[in-house]
DNA sequence: GCCGTTTTCGGCCCGACTGTTTTCAGTCG
């Protein structure tokens, strides 16, 4: 059972117990649980053969987990789970999903009407059954009705190049407003998360009004939520929730600390105050002597850590992970920044699927300050992009040559490839020809669906032959659309690590992967991480700073990435592989 | 259900907004 299973089983439960109103620690509990077992790179299954004992050693895993997660591994069931299936299907947990309703709403509708699904749920409210119950009225039943469209499409948390787009016109609509002293995004979007599932926006104004009004005049607003003194919530026409806050100059450093979150980094930060004596709130640092409080910071958000004897984290690292152990030990990393790439190793051109000429590419990447890049066109296994065969590849090599001839010193570009791994093991092109190029991408792109040994031995060959130089796009996952492959990453990062090559954090924004997690796995083997946008025109070349964000989530420094490095000391780092 | 440089029991972050209420519970982030 791969973790990420237990961790879905661990939230179900929590999401069963909200609804029965168990205490609500505990349902954090299997909550804090099912977060800690996703930011893991290792496998539970292997932790549990090896030694179970180790289990508890992990944070917010206590012994009763420990033996919940050792019956997973072991049957692939828990009698506990299915208990509460028996008593509250689990499609009831869909009605939680509308906004408004909760636990206790849901339970009503539950008991009072037998009420399982959202079908359910809308001819109820049709037939004007729920502003019956006590606790509803005629506008909690038109509530449900509006919100059950949207607990049918959501869930669907969007990408964050999207969320950035989207963002980007939020701020520059509310910029028209004269009064905004200070504005920002917090949330997931600040902190860079590969997916975002609404938009915060924060502003310093003395005009609440004009900004509130501003805001509901957004292009695809659908619909205004909530309305008060200080926040208002809106929806947009594709189902986003948008919400905006005004807070005073005084308060707006502890308003974006506090909504930028995570959550739980939240959480372990006012558990770190309450043991100071001190209270943190969206409007500062108190100190609290009895009723007495004592405003201490809030006007900037380094203040708020600081008052606490903590560094500002990048907003990217606050998720309760490892940051308060770092800060306690040898402080933050310094994290890597997009002006710290040189170049970018992974594009195609129209050799196959790519729409800009090897010409076009260079001169793009030219533009963007990149000292050298790598093409690495897709190989002959696929057939749709034209992959490239023996004859075909040298021949663009030979294009390359005369290429960098022309360029000087200023610029380089690489002979790469991008060879597949092919279904039955090995490389689609032969040494002889791989041994001619540069820089060499082993992918997997067809038999994705394959058991794990052999997804591993794949990977594994590919890793031993000696003129491969990195995996591309490690696990094939597509966010939101396809899961990654059945691969064993810890046994690849040994391999790579055994042989001194380099794993990809493909750029893309529907793939980054290696994700944060496994990128952080990655530097903890000693593993430098490529940074590469797989372009597949001018403008994917932009992807970089994507890549960039997911590599700070990582905790990754410049030294930690090898396109960091000049293309010289990239050529050395290459020439020690085995 | 987890956790401990006050604690192995008794805590566990905190406030805004809404709707249904006559003073507050539920929901949300």
């Amino acid at each position: 059972m791969t973790n990420d299973r237990i961790a879905d089983t661990f939230d179900q439960i929590a999401d069963l117990l909200e609804f029965q109103s168990a205490n609500p620690f505990r349902v954090r509990a299997y909550r804090n649980g099912a977060r800690v077992i996703r930011d893991l790179s290792e496998q539970l299954a292997t932790i549990v053969g090896d030694d179970p004992s180790q289990l508890t050693s992990l944070d917010g895993i206590g012994k009763d987990l420990a033996e919940k997660i050792t019956t997973l591994v072991s049957t692939g069931e828990l009698s506990q789970l299915n208990e509460l299936l028996d008593q509250v299907p689990a499609t009831v947990l869909d009605i939680m999903r509308v906004p408004g309703l909760g636990p206790k709403k849901a339970a009503v509708l539950f008991k009072e009407l037998g009420i399982q699904n959202l079908d359910q749920l809308r001819e109820a409210c049709l037939a004007g059954k729920v502003k019956e119950l006590k606790g509803f009225a005629a506008k909690t039943e038109q509530t449900i009705l509006n919100g059950i469209e949207i607990a049918a499409a959501a869930n669907q948390r969007i990408l964050w190049a999207e969320a950035d787009r989207i963002a980007q016109g939020v701020l520059e609509h509310l910029r028209a407003c004269p009064s905004i002293e200070q504005m920002e995004l917090a949330g997931s979007y600040r902190r860079g998360r590969e997916t975002v599932g609404d938009l915060d926006v924060l502003v310093v104004s003395q005009n609440v009004p004009e900004i509130m009004d501003r805001f509901s005049t957004l292009p695809d607003l659908e619909s205004i939520t909530g309305r008060g003194e200080t926040k208002m919530s809106i929806r947009l026409h594709t189902g986003l929730q948008i919400d905006l806050r005004v807070v005073p100059a005084e308060s707006f450093g502890a308003a974006l600390q506090y909504f930028t979150g995570s959550k739980d980094h939240n959480v372990t930060l006012r558990g770190m105050a309450r043991q100071q004596g001190l209270k943190i709130n969206e409007y500062g640092v108190f100190q609290v002597d009895g009723e007495q409080e004592t405003y201490l910071a809030g006007e900037r958000e380094a203040d708020v850590y600081a008052t606490l004897g903590l560094p500002c984290f990048p907003p990217e690292l606050r998720e309760a992970r490892e940051e308060f152990d770092w800060a306690a030990s040898a402080g933050l990393p310094t994290l890597i920044e997009l002006g710290d790439l040189r170049g970018d190793l992974h594009m195609h051109t129209t050799a196959t699927d790519g729409k800009a000429s090897l010409q076009e590419m260079v001169a793009a990447a030219q533009q963007r300050g990149l000292n050298y890049i790598a093409i690495t066109d897709h190989s002959q296994r696929v057939t749709m992009a034209r992959g490239l065969d023996p004859r075909r590849v040298r021949q663009q090599w030979q294009e390359i040559d005369q290429l960098n001839a022309s360029l000087g010193d200023a610029f380089t570009v690489l002979k790469g490839i991008e060879c597949d791994i092919l279904e039955k093991g090995g490389m689609d092109l032969p040494d002889d020809v791989l041994a001619e190029a540069d820089w060499v991408l082993a992918s997997v792109h067809y038999g994705q669906n394959q058991p794990q040994s052999q997804i591993n031995d794949r990977i594994v060959g590919a890793l031993e032959n000696p003129h491969v130089t990195a995996i591309a796009h490690p696990t094939g996952r597509l966010i939101n659309r396809r899961e990654a492959y059945e691969v064993d990453l810890e046994l690849v990062m040994r391999t790579t690590k055994a042989h001194g090559k380099l794993l990809e954090l493909n750029a893309n924004p529907l793939r980054l992967d290696l994700n944060d997690v496994y990128c952080a796995a990655a530097k903890r083997h000693g593993i430098p991480i490529v940074i590469s946008t797989d372009a597949h025109s001018v403008d994917g070349l932009d992807c970089l700073r994507y890549g960039v964000l997911q590599a700070r989530r990582a905790g990754l420094t410049k030294q930690d990435v090898a396109n960091t490095r000049t293309c010289r000391q990239l050529r050395q780092l290459i020439a020690g592989q085995g």
